[in-house]
RNA sequence: GGAUGGAUGCCCGAGCUGGCCAAAGGGAGCGGACUGUAAAUCCGCCGCGUUUCGCUUCGUAGGUUCGAAUCCUACUCCAUCCA
């Protein structure tokens, strides 16, 4: 399936060359799609959380990239799928979310596309966004099975990798579960018929749910239909974590679940391997910039990391934002003692023990007062880079200019802290 | 429906001839040193708290006992085999 091929399309040729290409149904057959005018391509989400993370940034950007080349991006959202779980890569049943957080998290995610994708800008190839739940909610079990059912065997779907796995390993695997292929299936079909949607893209271990698809199109269109799907690598950092995970938690996209400074942080803090990879796969910069800026060896290739937070950043938060971010984390970690532009916290009093600040939770630094202690002892908090070791120590607000103290805890963490 | 095995801290996984168990070990994570806000390495921490002590944990609810993760009873869930 992965293929040598020269592409002739930008599309494709842009894809190969930022790593996001994996495995294709028919290389040949995508390549002339995109050469050949707009393609109409969709990207499922699972809106398990009300905001989408840093790990479905690669969906996000793929689009972003293929829509920028003139194609047209449907975001699905799987508010029907998600009723039912994904039993890929886990060896346990997901739990059931309720239809309300469903609602929920579908109306929260639709705002992450915002500064990646246009909707609305009356262009033809403008990203349309659905929501399975508005087909699959309302299917009939009957009809479904006439329909769909008829076109898929057991023995088929069982030796997919993803029920395999399951199988193999004895895991449980409810019925339920084993239905999510033929509902994604379908997804592809209907939109394959309601908004002329002929490519799937999705991450590899998307495949078998994909290729599925693009059988049970080829099937019920009797031939003529062509679908088809591509995947890229799913995507691992170099010390093998997922992408977008971080001690504590998910990196949201939502400014509210994660602030600027903090999202330019996770960037700025990524693995040297994993640098160049960032710059292809999550920002706009022109593959031969990246290669020039890639030359940076050792402690060189900060300045390289800052770029690629700040863009990144950018497109997660506007330019202004990411401009105030990058300006915070220079003056956080140079040392100097302007901390104007590192966020900042207000607890709205004037007095507060050294304890108490440190897991204030808009501070957050420590998980109890127990590990807040234990870290102090240590000397891992610092006001006005002074290392405190008395958690009760009272910080007095008139202390301090303008009200204003530097806290660190740890290394990474840092705040301007108001008290008054 | 029947038989058997299992449910331990973020994850994996000991313990289960009752006290020395807040519970071995590993992983992850956190903090410190080193450094480049990286990696590797080393050291420390890793249930919670008003911390030489106290409190709440070993599927759930009871019971036995001076004392239970460890014994008993019921229940729930899961796995395997049988129907």
């Amino acid at each position: 399936m992965t293929t040598q091929l020269q592409p002739k399309s930008t599309a494709l040729e842009a894809l190969a060359a930022r790593g996001f290409i994996d495995s294709m149904t028919d290389a040949e057959a995508i390549d002339t799609a995109f050469d050949s005018g707009m393609v109409t391509f969709y990207v499922g989400y699972d809106p398990t959380a009300s905001s989408l993370h840093a790990g479905s940034l690669t969906c996000i950007m793929v689009q972003r990239l293929l829509q920028r080349l003139g194609h047209k991006p449907i975001v699905l959202l799987g508010g029907g799928t998600a009723r039912v779980g994904d039993p890929t890569g886990k060896t346990e049943s997901r739990k059931m979310l309720s239809d309300a957080e469903l609602d929920a998290n579908v109306a929260g995610i639709r705002r992450n596309f915002d500064g990646f994708l246009h909707f609305d800008d009356g262009k033809p190839n403008d990203a349309v966004m659905v929501d399975n739940a508005d087909w699959l909610c309302g299917l009939r079990y009957l009809a479904f099975l006439r329909e769909i059912g008829s076109q898929f065997t057991v023995n088929r779907m069982i030796a997919a990798k993803t029920y395999r796995d399951r199988l193999d390993n004895e895991q449980p695997l409810s019925f339920l579960e084993f239905n999510y292929q033929l509902l994604q299936a379908y997804d592809f079909l209907h939109l394959f018929r309601e908004h002329g949607c002929t490519m799937q893209l999705g991450g590899s271990d998307q495949w078998g749910n994909m290729v599925a698809g693009t059988e049970l199109i080829r099937r019920v269109l009797d031939g003529e239909a062509k679908a088809q799907a591509l995947t890229w690598p799913l995507l691992l950092t170099s010390d093998g974590r997922k992408m977008g995970k971080t001690a504590e938690g998910a990196v949201w996209l939502d400014p509210d679940q994660c602030k600027p400074f903090d999202y330019y942080q996770y960037w700025v803090n990524c693995h040297d391997d994993d640098v160049r990879g960032h710059l292809l796969k999550y920002t706009d910069l022109e593959v031969e910039e990246i290669d020039e800026l890639c030359k940076a060896e050792g402690a060189a290739l900060r300045e390289v990391k800052a770029r690629l937070a700040l863009e990144a950043t950018t497109l997660a938060h506007g330019a202004e934002a990411a401009a105030a971010a990058q300006a915070g984390a220079k003056q956080a970690f140079s040392g100097g003692g302007d901390w104007s532009a590192v966020p900042a916290v207000e607890l709205g009093v004037a007095s507060i023990s050294l304890l108490d600040l440190v897991v204030h939770p808009d501070v957050g630094a420590f998980k109890s007062k127990r590990e807040a202690r234990q870290r102090i002892d240590a000397g891992a908090v610092k006001i006005d880079d002074a290392p405190l070791k008395d958690p009760s120590a009272v910080l007095e607000g008139t202390a301090f200019a303008e009200n204003t103290a530097r806290l660190q805890c740890g290394k990474k963490k840092r705040f301007r802290v108001v008290l008054a």
